[in-house]
DNA sequence: GTGTAAGCGAGACGGTACGTCAAGTCTTTAG
DNA sequence: CTAAAGACTTGACGTACCGTCTCGCTTACAC
């Protein structure tokens, strides 16, 4: 019996620092709050995590790599979409929560903002925002949607794909144009029963 | 009454060349749609433009005003809003004109994501951009709707602004996220269904 | 008749600033002098001088370069090839202001042999060496011993290019290997004096 | 007293591996060869030789060390003055050799030039270069002098130091100067007697 | 008409940050 | 315990732009 059958052994980075990683995609989403993306530099983030400018280098290509990671390591938790067999009241807590996070948190509106900027001219960026940020957490959406579908919540003819964008670019739409608006709850409860209303199902 | 008699206030300034105002806001746009907003410096503006970096300080504070005042030049001539008595066909003639201008011509779209995110770390910047590019064309909009809603087009429950978030994010959302997206009319007349649906009168 | 007929315009740099310029070849020979050559760093020149690194590089290629225009600046006054028509001791009155220089004012000595350092693997920086701070004084001390040679001084075999390496050499080889020693005249007039016997006009 | 029976007080270092040693220093001398001194670094010399940097740092104290000790290594062999009672030709002899070395040899010259540089600003350096390198070397020329001077074949009075750096420092002076002169032996012999001149016996 | 003062091109200047390189230290893994 | 591998902090490298500041030149206005 050949001795760790299945084990293949891929060491790609020997010992990589955790606690440089933590400090650095730290110091990254603080500065980002303090002062918005654009002036954040690696410079700034590297004094601010205790860290050298090549420790940052040697992980990330960019500013926007690492306020990418950040993000992304700090919106894990919340991630799982509620279901509880209301649409309504299930999309109501979900962008909620989505709101809190962009509006109220200081660390994650301007961080994201900037990132979408620079995903304009930075392809590599763009691919990593879409996939591992917005991708999963729409795929998400995505399947409560197709739920939803099928068990007659909205119409047969709904596009998950478009119904998502009538409930969260509004959203995107406000924070990068009025930065820090939406904080009602009201507010987001009425334009959520407007795209509800908008795909209903044929009666 | 005979006071400031031929004075109509403005003489700014006395001798600004148009010409290199011109060649300025012209190489704004040009390398925004070569390279992308963030790459182009005050630097390269004056290069281009055949001009020196002093002219250009001397009238902007910084590049996001030369762009954002290139692309407000640039929009100007296609502003008025169709009125047809038709919303549905004002509404898709009018957001196709939006669509071929973001999408299609390089010049605009990845200068006005630009734009907006250095708005996040600029509030001169941000006031300019809402009020002299977005305010104007947002409140030719809303009038619009605001006549469709007085002849029962759409419910009197309707807030305009809602619907022009309904309508217009996702576009920016798109352009945002999937640059290059959305050619397709069709797609686009669906989007404007689903709110018209979303918005119509009750019976 | 033409105006100005031989006046050739040309600016090479249109105002260079003295005063930057001044400060940077100061603090060049000063720093020299306070860590020796070696540790001299273009940054610390630049922030001695209260000057922008930029403004070094843009006129001087290298630190090298700096410190030999900053050599050649200090060492011009004390220029000229004494010449009494006694050639021995004219030889005691220049090297002992040589030695001087190179032995006792510390910003010298140190530069100088960092400077020969650098020259093996820069070949810019050993041609200026050897034709902007060597050539000239070794020219002048040639013309001197041509002299000599010429009213019977010394033998008229006597190359001088050898007995100007006879003379210095042993200056340099001191400065390098006992940085510090000679300051004693008699040493040096003892030197002398070998070189003159090897020299000496055959009766 | 049967205590450390065979042990010949030596094991200052236990498990010292002898090829990394030889690797490290011959690694040393050909990259200084390749790119003179300068351009030399310890992680270029760990790299070409195979080794790790720690091992370099375990074993010396700096790339000068590192350098002292392979020129050191290399030119052992070679050491001893030649003593065939004629004074002239002994030196001739032994000159020859090291111009030799010094100039043909890519190896020896830019590393000694670039050694002497680093002398500058590192006493220990210093120290081991003249004790290490210098001291035996001049030390046998000396006592072949002496000798010379016994038997009369130089002055009473000539200093041997004197005769040394009158003969040698040329050597060091031109190598510095115009790297890669003098392989003429004529000049050489030229050089050698000019000085026996100098220091020839008084009638 | 002719100063004269502004706009203008050019570009040097003091800075800040870039992304890279090497120094010298330290830790982990293998022998 | 030594050695390789290589991650780490530090600090300088040489470059790119920033935004400010003279320079002369041209040019439109006010005398």
């Amino acid at each position: 019996m050949p001795e760790t059958p299945s084990a293949s052994a891929q060491p790609p980075h020997r010992r990589r620092s955790a606690s440089s990683r933590r400090a650095i995609l730290d110091a990254s989403l603080d500065l980002c709050a303090d002062q918005g993306y654009g002036p954040v530099t690696v410079e700034a983030i590297a004094a601010r995590a205790g860290v050298s400018k090549k420790t940052i280098y040697r992980w990330w290509p960019s500013k926007g790599a690492v306020v990418l990671e950040a993000l992304d390591d700090a919106a894990n938790p919340a991630a799982d979409f509620p279901d509880s067999g209301d649409l309504l009241e299930d999309l109501v807590v979900q962008m909620e929560g989505l709101v809190r996070g962009l509006f109220s948190d200081r660390r994650f509106g301007p961080a994201l903002v900037g990132l979408i900027a620079d995903t304009q001219h930075d392809p590599m960026l763009a691919r990593g925002l879409v996939d591992d940020l917005f991708g999963p957490r729409v795929e998400d959406a995505r399947r409560r949607l197709v739920k939803a579908r099928d068990v007659g919540q909205i119409s047969q003819d709904a596009d998950p794909n478009l119904v998502i964008e009538l409930l969260y670019a509004p959203l995107y739409y406000r924070l990068l144009l009025h930065q820090g608006d939406l904080h009602d709850t009201t507010e987001l409860r009425v334009l959520i029963e407007h795209v509800m209303r908008a795909v209903a199902p044929k009666t």
